[in-house]
DNA sequence: GGGCTTTGACCGAGA
DNA sequence: GTCTCGGTCAAAGCC
């Protein structure tokens, strides 16, 4: 029986704004040089500047909070020293839409170039351009936003081109407009950056670098979509992964756990899902991700981290998290221990189809109790707890009460700091923020007004026509305290 | 024939 | 103690 035995299953009123603070950057550029470091994930980048919150008052933008999200050292890792610190007393609320994960920002601009017209190509292809330019138009965009990042980025990425020239993974937007909405967001104003509902089409998960065994399949409770489970098929190798795909074949979301003791897998035969990218796509593939994933790999040292949902962009075409660091795997010597996938959970989560009437999945970080992250206006049942592993921190799992309304919510806990938070929606609410709840709704999503921007009936999109809960946004908006 | 997927059953943890 | 639910097992079948 299974050596790796049974697996635990894995897993307000704000008073003030939430004050986000860039990390100084000596620690941004530690993280690079962190030779065995921690490899946090998106979720532990944006999570520990929360922790630092209270150490830095000085205003900063949005991209430059990214920057330091993604420059910061750690915090949800494993048997990790309490890093996280987070929630000093001050309530620092954080919304990630799932584009905007710091991953993602390497995306961004692959959202404005695949844009219309792409779909007279295949995804690979459209996602070839979108990929490689979105990538290096976010390198240049953090670099110039966070001089110490370029040297982060070199790093793993000795040139810019071998970002462009990176083979890519299959990212897909809805449409032109909500790449350049997303553009907008990231590059224009600093004094307020809102995302519009950026979206994204997951061809299919995937193609890591790695091989995997389907070994079970379920229907959560809590999810409309059935969930796989995944092993990676190499001998000895605890890495598995979860992915939740709509019915139409969408991925909704990819949660990795586990450390790939072994390199990527060679390209091989059998092409399926899960299983390794064709001939020649597997090494590179993973490019982009790759520049990512040396996040990962120089920061981890920790044993398990949850990142904030991806963009599709990582989704897509692998799957996942094996991009974590493929490329490097590519580049360095094949005896070369893997140091680089140290992380051992990793979420990603996407939005899947424009098609159907979404879900959002969207993310929220923030430092506080759980109360406050419950009071968003709606009222929630909690149905479940669980409690991850590697993380003493239980992830907790809440349904809209609201009679025939499907949204859920779920809570999951940094393991250093259980008041840094991830929260993800899931649907829509179809119906309005309870009558009772709006007055003090407006005080008490104050969270909102540092960051987050709570969906509310009538701020919908065109794409999601039917509720709140369709339209993650992020409004960013600079406190000077 | 090996590897993978499918799928119902089982198990453990939490409520 | 019972129920619920996520995660895993393992037989059967497919490729």
């Amino acid at each position: 029986m299974a050596a790796d035995g049974k697996e635990a299953p894995s897993k307000a009123a704000a008073p003030k704004p939430a004050m986000i603070s860039l990390p100084p950057r000596s620690d941004a550029e530690s993280i690079f040089r962190g030779g065995a470091g921690a490899s946090p994930g998106p979720m532990t980048l944006v999570s520990s500047f929360f922790a630092d919150n209270d150490h830095d008052s000085d205003c900063r933008s949005f991209s430059q909070l990214l920057a330091g999200a993604m420059a910061s050292p750690t915090v949800v890792h494993q048997g990790g020293g309490g890093e996280g610190g987070g929630g000093r007393g001050q309530q620092s609320m954080f919304t990630v839409p799932v584009e905007l994960s710091p991953m993602s920002f390497f995306d961004s601009t692959a959202f404005i170039s695949s844009v219309p017209g792409q779909f007279g190509m295949s995804h690979q292809q459209a996602l070839a351009q979108v990929t490689s330019q979105g990538a290096q138009s976010h390198l240049h965009m953090l670099q110039n936003e966070y001089p110490s990042f370029s040297a982060a980025a070199s790093l793993t990425h000795p040139t810019d081109s071998s970002v462009s020239t990176t083979p890519p993974r299959q990212i897909l937007s809805w449409n032109g407009e909500t790449k350049r909405t997303m553009n907008e967001s990231l590059e224009g104003s600093h004094s307020e950056q809102r995302l519009q509902h950026p979206s994204l089409i997951v061809d299919k998960p995937a193609e890591d670098g790695y091989n995997w065994r389907k070994y079970g399949q379920k229907q959560v409770k809590g999810s409309e979509y059935p969930r796989s489970y995944y092993k990676c098929t190499h001998s000895n190798c605890p890495v598995k992964k979860k992915v939740e795909r709509s019915l139409d074949g969408q991925v909704t979301q990819i949660i990795y756990k586990g450390e790939h003791n072994h390199l990527q897998s060679k390209p091989n035969k059998r092409a399926k899902e899960g299983g390794t990218f064709p001939a020649g796509g597997s090494a590179d593939f993973n490019g982009n991700l790759d520049m990512i994933e040396s996040f990962d790999g120089k920061l981890s040292g920790s044993k398990e981290y949850t990142s904030a949902p991806v963009t599709s962009g990582q989704l897509s075409g692998s799957s996942d998290e094996d991009e974590v660091g493929d490329a490097e795997a590519n580049e360095v010597d094949d005896n070369e221990p893997d140091i680089k996938r140290r992380n051992t959970e990793t979420r990603v989560t996407d939005q899947a189809s424009s098609q159907r009437p979404v879900t959002e999945p969207r993310i929220i970080v923030q430092t506080t109790s759980e109360v406050d992250i419950l009071d968003d206006g709606y009222r929630w049942r909690k149905y479940g707890q669980k409690v991850v592993k590697g993380n003493p921190n239980p992830r907790s799992y809440y349904k809209c009460t609201t009679v025939d309304c499907k949204v859920r919510k779920h809570i999951e806990r940094a393991s250093t700091d259980p008041k840094a938070v991830i929260t993800t929606y899931e649907g829509k609410h179809n119906h309005d923020v309870p009558a009772s709840r709006n007055s003090s709704h407006n005080t008490a999503n104050a969270v909102s007004s540092a960051n987050l921007v709570q969906p509310k009936p009538g701020n919908y999109n065109k794409y999601n026509d039917q509720g709140p809960m369709s339209i993650p946004q992020l409004k960013e908006e600079n406190h000077c305290p």
